[in-house]
DNA sequence: AGCAACTTGCTGACCGGTCATTAAGTAGGC
DNA sequence: GCCTACTTAATGACCGGTCAGCAAGTTGCT
């Protein structure tokens, strides 16, 4: 009655697949649930191996909760600063908007988000990373691009890190807000698409030269 | 060896105070630890109450979750609602930036936030009673306001409740961001009040019609 | 006034359940 | 046959919630 000679064992030997499988796993239900609410047993079980497992490749629950966000957030800053390839700053600036907006509308992003933020004070030496790798970087990728743009005088003259705060901070706030239908009963009802641009007109009405607006 | 008959005694029957003292110090432990770690001893303790008491007064953890976030909440709304009385639309709309900036920056606002953020998905209830309550209600008065100043042709034609929401959400997102030092190195420099006018500066420069810009 | 007799706010030890972590055992695959 | 990836199940810390008892305060009686 054990296992017969030739059926499919009943699991494999895939050391070098299991971390990021388990990684994957742990940041969809810590995002779900929470650090503290998150079962490992659970994330064992979405990474479709045993809790013991999780113990092979990672110290801690702790330790798992960092590496997952860590490794999930180093992705996004690559992306975003390859979406805006030099050119016209004021398009350049608008494909800025538009690449961070459809990022951070990925369905798991908001409870990313919002996972960061909660946790983020027991975890000091995170907050430090977060702060200079991640908001950091996006702050002075969009600073640079209207730096670019108030040189050449498309844009209003105006700080480039301030601006760029506006700029990230908006997006920012409009997907957390989206993220929770019910939290923000104004913005539920508005699609993706026409909240970007929302977004997109707004800022560039606060960019724009007076001159030039309405003209882009 | 018994006490003293002149001496303090041990604790004093407080029954009216005690609810308030508890929910106060329960709101400063959550939004230290979060709903899942903060222990309700602790937050006895920080009453200067045993945990049986806290029982006395509350039915669960959750249940002085709820109440201690909503007691405080509640009077934010109204706050804000007085601090913008009629008058100049422009003038209006500077005095709400500035009490709302004000008021989230005071510093337990940010760690509010943040613990209503986090534990939201776990209260669909709450999440109804704070979309419709809270965020509704600040939106709405600002997108009042706007609506006043586009009709008297202070600001530039734009849908009130779109201004509105980026009006709080520059507020709100900048908030978050001071809340925590390290999380946010490009803003941690700067003073408050700085902050604050950069925000009213950026929003005026979005709201105002093309001819008026820089007359405010 | 003084002093039981009583009410009730409050205390703190304790119980039970829920996991994180670990130790011991099993089976894939070279 | 052996190494080691993986599973299984034992251990123990931790904490929400309970409750029996104690003492602060109050009332009524003399």
């Amino acid at each position: 009655m054990k296992s017969l000679p030739d059926a499919a064992p009943r699991w494999r030997r895939r050391p070098t697949e299991r971390p990021q499988e388990i990684l994957d796993a742990a940041l969809q239900v810590f995002s779900e649930q929470g650090l503290a609410r998150a079962r490992v047993e659970d994330i064992a079980t979405q990474a479709g191996v045993s809790k013991g497992t999780v113990y092979l490749y990672f110290d801690s629950k702790e330790d798992l909760f960092r590496e997952s966000v860590r490794n999930r957030i180093a992705r996004t800053v690559e992306m975003l600063e390859a979406a805006a390839p030099p050119g016209n700053s004021v398009a350049r600036i608008q494909r800025f908007i538009d690449a961070y907006w459809q990022h951070l509308r990925q369905p798991m992003f908001g409870s990313i988000y919002r996972l960061i933020l909660a946790e983020l004070p027991q975890f000091p030496g995170f907050t430090q990373f977060y702060g200079e790798e991640v908001s950091g970087r996006v702050i002075e990728l969009a600073a640079h691009i209207v730096q670019e743009g108030v040189d050449e005088g498309r844009f209003r003259p105006i700080d480039p890190m301030v601006a760029a705060r506006m700029i990230v901070g908006l997006i920012v706030q409009h997907a957390i807000w989206t993220s929770q239908p019910r939290l923000f009963p104004r913005v539920g009802n508005r699609s993706d698409a026409d909240i970007g641009n929302e977004i997109k007109a707004f800022l560039l009405s606060a960019l724009l030269p007076p001159a030039t607006k309405g003209t882009a």
